[in-house]
DNA sequence: CCAATTCGAGAGCACTGCTCTTGCTTTGGA
DNA sequence: TCCAAAGCAAGAGCAGTGCTCTCGAATTGG
């Protein structure tokens, strides 16, 4: 009778509830971290007893699940944001905005960032859902430098090792088969180095050693960036 | 009246007890993970009521600390070991090792390095008394790039951006005040990357996008290695 | 209009970290 | 040598947790 939007009222009270028990999660989480997030806090929280908590959430793994999803989606569209923002920048320029705003959006939101990319507790498997919301980052990246060998802007990495080979050529086959397989292997190598230095600096690793962390980041992930192979304009070029 | 390792029955029996309960805490650990590890199953499993255990670890968060720097004893122990049975190779080869080896134990005792590298919980400044376990790592590799250095094994490193320059030599003042303040800020970069990476491979974010991780890893880290300025013998040399 | 489904409330289970009190054992000084 | 002091294990108990089950009430759709 009505569109997908409210359809009856019982959905429709159905998600409102669900978004007012993640909403009140994440406070918590926000605020004491993952370890202190507790269901019938929130449901107390919500004026409502634990028990019925359950018709919306199954168990209080389903609930992190969903705030794991919310996270995903929160820095990747950070990222998106900031690469629309430096789209008239040049490669290294825009890889270093994305990665900038990957670092804000973990300073800002310490405990989702170590619910996504802490210890998502070693030996439980992600459902697949989380996948798609995971990749969002990794693919901002990805179409950066993409673009950079289209706009001829990305230098010709040095030929891969043999035993690296098959590796990376599958490895580019499955993310960007038209990239070149070592500046795909080189990528991802870079991808996950950047989430080591933003992980170090939140985590404490950085503590008595590194003071001004944010110059400090930029100019190591501008050499991420060159590592990769990204230049500032065409390769034999202005600037 | 005795040594001091064995000053009477008491003080004996007591850390007989101590590493009895570290040991099934540990166990523990491995089997289930940090979220897991409960006060009373160590007690129950070592036969004892569980407010005894309070005599010798004041919380659960204390005996958490005391697992933290057996960890990053555990690990900087495996990275000195990799030092010294690869002391007849080059800097980069010398560097590998120390990375191999860091990889190999986080693979082999995985909840025991989300607990040190995962998330420790953002807000929780962990003691002074782990700060030296914890740097036993990062002081190897400090160790192969001044070695590296005095023996004119260190490329040249590009000037130092304006911008970075204090920072940089305020970390080389701090940490080695004999190295170039670059290879110093390139080396602490380099350190983060690292275990981004093996935190990613651990945490399961390369899980459908590197396959071959061995290989993946060992060629990533020596580029770490190269970025950092070292190369293999002496820099206008042999091989 | 009524059967079927959905929902909130409450009681209850097994578990947790932690505290406090009660006795027993070991210790070290008079 | 003896004895007060300190260290220790045990038990009961508190407040909190995740989760299950049952029971009425409300809402739904045929």
């Amino acid at each position: 009778m009505s569109s997908s939007t409210a359809q009856g009222a019982r959905a429709r009270a159905r998600m409102e509830v669900t978004a007012a028990i993640k909403d009140e999660a994440r406070r918590q989480l926000a605020a004491e971290g993952a370890a202190k997030l507790s269901l019938r806090a929130v449901a107390r929280e919500l004026g409502m007893v634990s028990s019925a908590l359950y018709r919306y959430f199954p168990s209080r793994d389903d609930l992190l699940t969903a705030l794991i999803i919310d996270a995903y989606n929160a820095i990747g569209e950070s990222a998106e944001a900031a690469r629309e923002k430096a789209a008239a920048d040049g490669p290294v320029q825009r890889w270093t905005a994305v990665a900038q705003a990957v670092r804000d959006w973990a300073l800002r939101h310490p405990h989702e960032y170590a619910l996504i990319y802490g210890s998502p507790v070693p030996g439980y498997t992600a459902p697949a859902t989380t996948v798609p919301p995971a990749s969002r980052v990794g693919l901002v990246f990805i179409g950066i430098v993409r673009d950079a060998h289209h706009g001829s802007a990305l230098t010709e990495p040095p030929p891969l090792p043999a035993d690296l080979r098959p590796e990376a050529e599958r490895m580019a086959a499955d993310l960007a088969p038209d990239l070149p397989p070592a500046a795909v292997a080189a990528l991802i190598a870079a991808w996950g180095e950047l989430f080591g230095l933003v992980g170090f600096e939140l985590f404490g690793q950085f503590n008595r050693v590194v003071e001004d962390r944010e110059t400090f980041f930029r100019h190591a992930v501008a050499r991420l960036a060159q590592g990769v192979g990204l230049v500032d304009g065409p390769v034999e070029g202005r600037r």
